[in-house]
DNA sequence: CATGAAAGGGCCCATCC
DNA sequence: GGATGGGCCCTTTCATG
């Protein structure tokens, strides 16, 4: 991966409907090297997709909840059941192995308190869970899919 | 919205690349009225854009630090400067103004311990934090950007 | 008023240089 | 890495219930 890379994946991490002419032409490339460099980042994984992003709000999921789970089993094949359960979790848009005194740590969005507390009750019928407890966030100050370049490894001969 | 949009959203939410006529299909609709409904969406601010989600491990920021910040300043306008300084740091992608004993949530992603404590210090030579912590999560278990519609406001005349 | 059918223009993508 | 061309898809216009 080099700079022209990054450029793209810049591009296209905020806005994956631009034409690839248009890309090109900002980092300085015709539509085929461009396209083509595209298609191997895809193939090698590097982009994972291409999603539509909606707001919550509009969508009735304007309160994120942060819920610690602190477990006394920690082997593997409980985390592969409780992965299973969280799965079957649309609320439950992220998921976190944690270091430190918390064991797991999911952010979940609801409509309001009401439907935490029945997410809350529906979860732990799933799986029996110690220690459970929850924060909520009164804003989203910021959100973004878009991850950090300036750390993406980039290859010797580049200038 | 009614039941076909939440449909439509829910395709989009995992594909944004499919065609609308294969949308329209899938959903029992031809394409001239799928792609007004995704027209309308879009201008109602329901669907926010349409990106690439890169593999954080491949662009090398496969570590997340959850950032857990206490204050002293409860007003509006440290806040809105606090919020200005994060807006600075791509590796912030997330930041939520909290409720209970914690102030502020941010998630944070990095390719390592030592670039955590980089960002770290760079942070805290922007602004005076008071009380900050840091959980280390050992692996990120899910995450989607696929909000649950199952909430969602169905208008009345829906079957 | 919402849907469907058909036509034009733009973009993706393959081939060749 | 760049240029050309075919084919698909988006988008508009018109017709229909």
């Amino acid at each position: 991966m080099d700079k022209i890379d990054r450029k793209i994946l810049t591009l296209l991490q905020r806005d994956a409907t631009m034409p690839v002419a248009e890309i090109g032409r900002k980092v300085g490339l015709s539509t085929t090297p461009c396209w083509r460099r595209i298609q191997k980042m895809e193939e090698d994984g590097i982009i994972q997709r291409r999603v539509a992003v909606l707001d919550p709000v509009k969508v009735n999921v304007g309160v994120t909840v942060f819920v610690s789970v602190k477990t006394n089993e920690h082997n593997d094949s409980w985390m592969r059941k409780f992965s299973g359960v969280i799965d079957e979790f649309p609320e439950v848009v992220e998921f976190y192995r944690m270091s430190g005194d918390v064991d797991y740590l999911m952010r979940v969005v609801v409509p309001d308190i009401g439907a935490y507390d029945t997410f809350y009750k529906r979860l732990i019928s799933k799986i029996n869970l110690t220690d459970v407890s929850s924060a909520f966030a009164m804003g989203q100050i910021k959100y973004t899919t878009a991850l950090p370049l300036d750390f993406a490894i980039i290859s010797d001969d580049d200038k």
